[in-house]
DNA sequence: GCATGTGAATAGATTCACAGCG
DNA sequence: CGCTGTGAATCTATTCACATGC
């Protein structure tokens, strides 16, 4: 569904575990699952389990768990805490990731007054714009710079995570700009197709196109006379 | 990668074409792109062409396409205007949606005003709080209306689509009340795994999951020398 | 006994490569 | 000749079913 990532030498030292993408994009929700159940005392919990709190397969679960090793107990289940820890490690949200937000309009604010940033792993650590007259503001706490500090604010503090919240005709070159300032990592909530370099990574949040989806959906529902769901964003 | 598609009855009259899930999630990108097109007035294109504006491989774009049946000319190409209606009308894009949104906090601001909605096929009808400061008040023009007052505004004008943006905790009772109000598609903002039944479709856009799912790759490209890509939320 | 972990089976998506047609 | 349309091959993901081990 999406390129996979590739490495660039498949014979290394030792097994380089390959957790397929599929996989990846479930952890967070087994993750997030599991903060529940912790903050509920809850200390195992069994595949079948955590699949109905995920909405997902019981054997999903158990081969996704699987690929990061074993830390199941036969006859009992996972330990919530150890998968917390295992899945966090394996996420990278042991450290902390500085993100910056690009375009301060109606979605940026929202973005940066997101709850849920902070609370693990995430951290902004600055908001550009190109419009003189939102420079300065103060957006959750955090002065609005101009797009063009961005090389200087990214050398002092490097930029792990860019996120472009600007309007579609200028997110390619917003993209070039974060590049540039050595950003690794892109989300891309504009409805444009940018292109990065390779060793970049690219996602995008789109909402005409999921709302284009579910008026597929909806409309195949209307043409027959049956059910049809959907479940999405993986 | 989501639920598939069910259909209830295998045997039909006619062939009743079955496009598959990642096609479906990626007629939109191409209908964009054609927009794009025929903005610039050119009125014929390749897969190739196409596939490079959607950042796909040219084989998937004629796969996909004969998917809707066959509306390219060998040696030639595709006729803009030709695919551009045919994927409108396969996305059910020549009607209008009527959309919902619950939730006028930052993110329910920014979606509310969100342009690319009227654009095409889609129509806010209604914007809904539970909060009683927030009700009355006029957002892109539109008054935000109490959330029990749902089932009213859903009688009179019926609401096909419903958009959560609430918190996390509340995302499942309001999901309840757009079901019970005739809602049969829903895309979920909340970070929260909410359930509905069969009958009705549901998406999720999940912001921290993204996160951790670029923080997944961003150490893993630095435990490695070596690049990783990927892309996203089909 | 019971739930994990995993090979094997199945389903789905992507890519290849080329026949077929304008 | 050039580009579509599509079978066949490949790769990825899901699901099944059961041996394994606590």
């Amino acid at each position: 569904m999406a390129d996979a990532p590739r490495s660039g030498d498949e014979e290394r030292t030792a097994v380089v575990r390959r957790i397929p993408e599929a996989t990846v994009a479930r952890l967070p929700l087994y993750l997030r699952s599991l903060f529940e159940l912790a903050a509920a005392d809850v200390t195992t919990v069994s595949s079948e389990r955590l699949a109905d709190l995920c909405g997902v397969n019981a054997a999903k679960v158990r081969k996704d768990l699987s690929h990061l090793g074993s830390y199941g107990t036969r006859g009992v289940g996972y330990d919530v805490g150890v998968l917390l820890s295992q899945i966090s490690r394996e996420l990278g949200l042991t450290q902390d990731w500085a993100i910056a937000i690009v375009g301060l309009g109606n979605l940026g604010h929202a973005l940066a007054n997101y709850r849920g940033f902070g609370a693990r792993g995430f951290r902004i650590v600055g908001l550009f714009d190109a419009d003189p007259a939102r420079v300065g503001e103060l957006v959750a706490g955090i002065r609005v710079r101009h797009v063009d500090d961005l090389p200087h604010v990214a050398a002092e503090t490097p930029i792990a995570i860019g996120i472009i919240a600007v309007p579609a005709a200028v997110a390619q070159q917003v993209a070039d700009r974060l590049v540039e300032a050595g950003v690794v990592s892109i989300l891309n909530f504009a409805p444009a197709i940018i292109t990065v370099p390779e060793r970049v990574s690219l996602r995008k949040v789109d909402l005409s196109i999921e709302l284009q989806i579910l008026s597929f959906y909806s409309q195949r529902r209307a043409a027959k006379g049956d059910a049809t769901a959907t479940e999405a964003t993986a």
